[in-house]
DNA sequence: CTGTTAGCGCGTTCAC
DNA sequence: GTGAACGCGCTAACAG
């Protein structure tokens, strides 16, 4: 049978050929993005028939032999962080702007990850940016069809690119400024010890207290959380230190919230509170906790590079680093 | 030629008909999920081939007959409030537990929304989460091919079913509990009012505050940020009343911020504060903000309920209400 | 510059 | 039960 169907599908690129008197080859030429061959007659025509008919191509089909989809994976353990809003809003809009859409899967409960992706569509997408450390660079590459892998949870190994802040700057930064404000004694507030981020951020704070002779009197586990902080603050690990130094903005206000008696009006009383990711929270009066950030639109202008490098210009600038910075507020 | 391809493109059902000895049509049928005939014999084999050579299906080339794809579009203006924290990262949780996967879209702009929807993959997913209060509901579903549009936002037209908060029960026991309380005058502080949501909510606020005899004095406009809420604090406009009531736990907490020593040890000596959203931040010490909110879980399952329906069954629940409550805190 | 042909990978008739 | 053949919508490759 001839294409004219009159079912409510939408109209096909064979409708729009059809319409004009052209083949269906000419019509998607006209219809490419990139100057294909084409008189400029019947480009017109096509055009004009496309236009008549409301034709939209249809993306998935077209994706069948170009191998592209215009799709990105965004992979992440959970967005339960008050850190990731910061980030995710900014980095979702500036990815739609190259004309790219985002998938946004959230691995959760790790466990069956792998084939829960596998069996998604965001096993086809052209690239995804992993934040979660759910697996290692080179499982994650196999999680995806033809994808080229970008790690941002700070794992890497080589083949797949990463992008991570340079934490050294800040915390050296932070921990300098306790030693210029006479600081002799500090606790740690840490997160999930499994996390290799944290690992090397904790030894970075380590190293630095020592070179400034500060002395690590206590070290608290929680899991970066609100309640975690709070919890460790009431735990009977608390000792009288003179810093505290948290590894998350939200288990800093957990502290904070605990020991408000010892910010009379804002200043820091019986101990210095640091805390890390540099919240907007930071900026409420009520938590005006000094802080170790990055420049999020230069971690993203990062981001946005890889997802629009031409062609495989790869083994070039394999692992992109973001400088930290140190915030001070009033809690220091 | 034969399939047999060299290149390093995934397995196609193809290849795992061919190692298996059987047509296309089997293997297909063999690794379908419906119980489709095919003789235990063969089905065998092709289970055993499609194992063996990581067989996984191109989702993208099936949808092209299946007309779907398990994609669901979640499209919001943005991710920068607080509340969509709570919520967002339940939601794609849920969606991921029934086998669908989420693309989220960030509208943004709202201007050339439209033509940037159509042109996205977006454009054929399955069905449309429409949180965003960009467009009309007989315009949004438009913008995506042949999807099931909720819309979400407050807004329906009768055609596209709804979930929404019924927000009237919270807003009649929170000022309730202000009469109850003696208050006698207050002030508002609202949102955007363009939007209709925002529109019926102080609408609601006024008639009942009418009912219990309470003089609206002051009505002051922001956009339900954290920095509005201050700023309308610090306002001209500012004047004095027994009770502050917010459309959202973010303004809330900004009035807060400016007017501290109204509330010593967290409980109000000079007027009554309630907010908006119940987010989980008011579990915080620092602003521990009576306010409004609804049952998630009841919210999602319904979302769900309309993702998993079987069929057409529209018609039947069009306009799906669930139901706010007050949760009463150390500031009322 | 043009039109025809041959796929992309998969599901589904429809005869056998 | 089986497999050949066709269609989904589009584009790359190849002749003209």
């Amino acid at each position: 049978m001839e294409s004219s169907r009159k079912g409510r599908t939408s109209p096909t690129i064979t409708d729009v050929a059809e319409l004009a008197g052209v083949s269906r080859a000419i019509a998607s030429r006209a219809l490419s993005h990139e100057s294909r061959p084409v008189s400029a007659d019947k480009r017109a025509r096509v055009l004009e028939a496309a236009e008549k008919l409301g034709f939209k191509p249809n993306l998935l089909a077209r994706s069948l032999t170009t191998k592209t989809v215009n799709l990105i994976a965004v992979i992440v353990n959970h967005i339960h962080d008050f850190s990731d809003l910061d980030l995710f809003d900014f980095l979702i809009g500036e990815i739609q702007s190259i004309g790219k859409q985002v998938i946004f899967v959230r691995v959760g409960s790790v466990q069956r990850a792998e084939e829960f992706l596998r069996n998604g569509v965001a096993y086809h997408v052209d690239a995804a940016l992993v934040f979660s450390d759910f697996a290692a660079a080179a499982d994650v590459r196999k999680m995806f069809r033809n994808a080229a892998v970008l790690m941002l949870n700070g794992m890497h190994d080589g083949t797949s690119p990463s992008v991570v802040p340079n934490e050294v700057i800040g915390i050296t930064e932070a921990v300098a400024d306790a030693a210029g404000k006479g600081v002799a004694t500090a606790a740690m507030v840490t997160g999930r010890i499994s996390s290799p981020v944290e690992q090397s951020r904790i030894a970075t704070y380590k190293s630095e207290m020592k070179r400034h002779g500060i002395r690590l009197v206590a070290e608290l586990r929680g899991d970066y959380s609100y309640a975690s902080g709070r919890q460790m603050a009431q735990s009977s690990g608390w000792t009288d230190v003179d810093a505290v130094f948290c590894t998350s903005d939200a288990m800093a206000m957990g502290v904070m919230d605990v020991h408000r008696e010892a910010f009379p009006h804002n200043k820091p009383a019986r101990f210095r509170l640091y805390g890390f990711d540099n919240l907007s929270l930071t900026d409420f009066e009520a938590y005006p906790i000094s802080s170790i950030g990055y420049d999020k639109k230069a971690y993203v202008g990062e981001i946005l590079r890889f997802l629009t490098r031409t062609g495989e210009v790869a083994g070039d600038r394999v692992d992109v680093t973001v400088p930290t910075f140190f915030v001070s507020r009033a809690t220091s």
